[in-house]
DNA sequence: CAGGATCCCGGACGATACTG
DNA sequence: CAGTATCGTCCGGGATCCTG
């Protein structure tokens, strides 16, 4: 039974609510912006950067990335196993953006006092 | 008792993490669009621009906009009563990631083969 | 008209243990 | 190393009724 990864079923009102609804939750932004860093991670390193995701919501939330085309799943059939993330080209059009929010924080998080630690 | 609008407590993990929280939500990127295309928006214009909101949570979520500096809330006392909500110019620094964001939702919908509904 | 007050539910998210 | 599998919690969001 396959389920998309998100509620599409009940129509996006615009693409804005779309948009939000791809990139919302608690890591997708920053996975992308990992990415967009990196260029690519594997799995652990990933669990890594994040440092306060938990595996069950790492997995799910990347798998929902994939089904929604924002990234791609490289495994490689090794021992022990390596699985290598990287965005898709869909997901690379996101980045400008993503970009354009993170200054956008950084500078608020300045103006209030908080040390903006870079990612 | 006073409580800040989004759990800022547990530090943000980055600009991108603290970015998110203030914009994520169902509603909140759909308020700050509105507003920038209308300009200035009374109370129930944007629930029926919504459309598809409680009056508890457009409260709620205009509160919390209104605490992070994001809009502006400007109180007529007539009878009946008159509330207009308007972009503050840290709201409105958000606004191009916002309509980027939108363009590229609308590309997407439109490779989805779904239509695209204007806001 | 612009909300406030209550009660409630489901799903996002988390903790922990286990595995090919 | 890169996940599954369960179980549990919490709170974002909704339904409904009420009010200055």
């Amino acid at each position: 039974m396959k389920k998309k990864s998100i509620n599409l079923e009940d129509r996006a009102i615009c693409a804005v609510d779309y948009a939000f609804r791809r990139i919302g939750g608690k890591y997708k932004g920053r996975i992308l912006w990992y990415l967009s860093n990196f260029g690519v991670l594997r799995y652990g390193a990933l669990k890594r950067t994040l440092h306060d995701v938990t595996t069950k919501m790492l997995t799910q939330t990347l798998r929902e990335l994939e089904a929604d085309n924002l990234i791609h799943r490289e495994v490689y059939h090794e021992v022990p196993p390596r699985v290598e993330y990287s965005l898709t080209k869909t997901g690379m059009e996101l980045i400008p953006f993503i970009g354009h929010l993170n200054d956008w924080g950084t500078k608020q998080m300045e103006e209030e006092g908080l040390r903006s630690k870079g990612c």
